[in-house]
DNA sequence: TTAATATTTCCATAACATTGGAAATATAGA
DNA sequence: TCTATATTTCCAATGTTATGGAAATATTAA
């Protein structure tokens, strides 16, 4: 992963709406959530949510597909796991004991 | 982990220079590295890498202990794995196979 | 104490991000 | 077609962040 689309990547998800969009996102999986229902989950005005999804596209975290009128997210794993593997790499000089975690869903 | 400890953290990363030297001092482990260290294998001044560093301090992600006239910098190992435990916390419907990794050192 | 080295604070400038109302666009169903 | 619903774009005001030179502060060794 390249540098600029790591620091993308953590700008997006640094401000708190968008924090919380992704992380529902996450947790909603494949089947993802639609546009208006973020808003209304999170309390999100429209025109706010829309401009912070942008955000989130661009940053290649999350992807839409369209469903009749409805806009459905969902979150990009496979960028996620680009991006968290870019801050751990070669980490702890190697030394394993260090750092912890395993990841499992 | 609260929302607005996970927001500090990630516009702390959320940076070209700051997320340059986690990184770098994530590799360097618990031996970490000192400020000028640092500013000459990144080539940051020392005015700017002292405005990160302690943008990177008060975000809870490194840690310094000073060594005669040096500081040395280290990672916070606990928070930064605190920080990808939020990210990604109940992720994929519980559905394992959705997303991948395990992380390793 | 003096000189050399290491790091931080101060400051002003410039650049960038966030907000939400109103209007525009898109789709579906009657 | 007409109406209701869903989402996005436009915009301007406000707030936040990054930069690096110069000066201040600390520590060590002679």
């Amino acid at each position: 992963m390249k540098v600029k689309v790591a620091v993308e990547a953590l700008a997006a998800l640094a401000q708190e709406s968008r924090l919380a969009v992704f992380r529902l996102l996450v947790q909603a999986g494949q089947a993802g959530v639609s546009a208006g229902a973020l808003g209304d989950k999170l309390g999100i005005p429209p025109a706010t949510l829309s401009f912070h999804l942008k955000t989130l596209f661009h940053a290649g975290l999350v992807q839409s597909r369209t469903e009749g009128r409805f806009v459905i997210y969902s979150a990009n794993f496979t960028e996620m796991d680009r991006l968290i593997a870019y801050l751990t790499e070669h980490c702890c000089a190697g030394d394993a004991t260090q750092c912890a975690p395993i990841r499992k869903c």
